[in-house]
DNA sequence: CGCGTTCATGTAATCGTTTACATAGGCGCT
DNA sequence: AGCGCCTATGTAAACGATTACATGAACGCG
């Protein structure tokens, strides 16, 4: 294992000046065949791998993109992950995915480092004035932040609840409940606008017993359950502000011995992997995670091309329900 | 959004040479307080950010580590994810996750690009000449790669597969199936090796037509329960390589009218969050997720501190067994 | 033949830090 | 007083690429 081989290096053994090794590297075309041959000769034969960090120095941008995601955990990011890959691989571009969990003063640093071009930003619950303190462009996803002007792809939340609502009141429900995110959450106040609205359309209202609180994860889903059994006068369907959520509450409710659907009908919301082999695969609203990332993707690549400006357009792409078998017509 | 202020800037405002500016930043104890707390107002006022590339140019490393693992989708990974990045956070490290299923360029050229001062490999897919000519110190966590010598985290795969076996056999069980990963994979071979020793100890044997094929995945489990379901002389309990595949097999079976566990016990391998969720909670083996990210995490910076030099150790973390829902003594 | 253009390449400045080395004051000790 | 040593700071040389500008050859054309 050699010192690690420079530019230098390269021009040396090929003959040719380091200039030309450069722009044999980045601009072959502006290199005459033979010379870049040799070049390539060379490259090869040393084992030449080009510094990143002396390049991003000298040519002030990383090529990079960085994606920005609160709890890595959460499955319904992966899928979405994987056509940012796609996308910005095709435009060159190295993706290095980070926990917006991590602390503060990490995290102000992002942008302004210059270890990345620009930032695909999937947590709104950001501070707005650290975000647009970094200096790279910053395009949001699924979530997004009121008090910041950005760019943003996401999916009609609003919409999809009033599909899974106009599903349960078709199926006959009139008595619904919604276990909801967390308050301070964008995606949460949608959902349930959503819901209230799907509600009213149908002449009908969400009387507050039947909005049970929640957080998205398993465990949120888990305790709602436990209230929802508690109650004197139980909805006969749930619908749940995630997926993950909705398997809490389905799994706690079997251990209460109560069936999904005989017992009562569950909605989630996302569509992860998991839900179609679910016992009932589950009825959930569908967000196109795949066309969700590659938006976002070239909306930022345009805009890095562009030089780094982004209309703060709001993309909003189309929900639609996902019909399994956690729901069904109430107990008599 | 001023262009950007470098360290000058600050020396000026400071009235300090650049070199009192950068020790102020990274080693605080070597300049007067005095001087220090001019610096940091300075700094602040001007809102000035360390410039990566260049920082990471001049000291030749990138305080940062890199998280290559094939498939982000896996819900396995994340919680190792997040220990990971806890453990790094605290050593002033950043953590960048990339997949490895990029294409072939990009990935060769990983280490030696300077980004990154060492790797947390979770892919035992990878050729091995490319691995080790990363130039950077590499640890590989869960899998490894048998042509590379390399220091390694992992658990104890056969024994877990061992402890699976023996509390079907303790239920009565004695025609047990195994679901497998991919041939190529180390883990599949593993576990497989596991599955015919604990047969072994019990004076059982694996007949091959209950070594049925897998790949990890839920569609792989649905088309085993397929398989398995169509043989003259079923297994009555069936062991999956993942979690995943036992959500696969478990529901296809559900859906061709055979359930678990009355009708098959099945056990799962990883216990990831859904397994304690599922409809039957999954009995399964369980990989100390957190123990393995620290632990991968703690050797590779060790690594990183005594100048890049790793011994190839291989650390076996104990798996257990827990026991849910999905297993139950056979049928009749 | 002389001039302008184009193309391929070389020269050297530059990106923004870190850090080896130099400098200079202050202090304690003989 | 003189010497040595420590501490705090400044000066300037790297780090390894990219790229503006300069150079020179080749070519076409009036």
């Amino acid at each position: 294992m050699k010192p690690t081989a420079r530019i230098a290096d390269v021009a040396r053994a090929a003959g040719v000046s380091t200039a030309t090794v450069s722009r044999t590297l980045s601009s072959p075309d502006r290199v005459g065949k033979e010379t870049r041959d040799k070049v390539l000769r060379a490259v090869e034969a040393i084992g030449y791998r080009v510094n990143a960090a002396a390049r991003d120095l000298r040519s002030r941008r990383a090529r990079a993109i960085t994606v920005l995601a609160p709890n890595l955990a959460n499955t319904f990011f992966s899928r979405i992950f994987a056509s940012v890959q796609e996308v910005a691989g095709a435009a060159g571009l190295t993706v290095q995915i980070s926990d917006s969990l991590v602390e503060g003063e990490r995290l102000a640093v992002f942008g302004r480092d210059g270890r990345s071009d620009g930032i695909l930003l999937f947590d709104g619950g950001l501070d707005a004035e650290m975000v647009t303190g970094w200096g790279v462009p910053v395009v949001m996803v699924c979530e997004w932040i009121d008090a910041a002007d950005l760019a943003c792809v996401g999916t009609d939340n609003a919409g999809g609840l009033g599909l899974a609502v106009d599903h349960l009141v078709a199926l006959g429900h009139r008595h619904l409940a919604f276990v909801g995110g967390p308050a301070c959450n964008v995606l949460s106040r949608e959902r349930l606008r959503g819901f209230r609205e799907g509600l009213a359309r149908h002449g009908l209202t969400a009387d507050p017993a039947s909005l049970l609180s929640g957080d998205f994860t398993m465990e949120s889903g888990a305790r709602a359950a436990r209230v929802w059994a508690a109650q004197p006068a139980r909805a006969s369907a749930v619908i749940c502000a995630s997926d993950e959520c909705a398997f809490g509450f389905i799994s706690e409710a079997d251990r209460m011995g109560l069936r999904c659907p005989a017992d009562v009908s569950v909605v989630g919301f996302d569509d992860v992997e998991f839900s179609e082999r679910y016992i009932p695969p589950l009825t959930t609203v569908h967000q196109p995670r795949a066309a969700l990332g590659r938006q976002a993707a070239e909306m930022l690549i345009g805009g890095l091309r562009a030089g780094g400006t982004l209309a703060a357009a709001r993309h909003v792409l189309p929900s639609r329900l996902v019909v399994r078998g956690s729901t069904a017509p109430p107990p008599d």
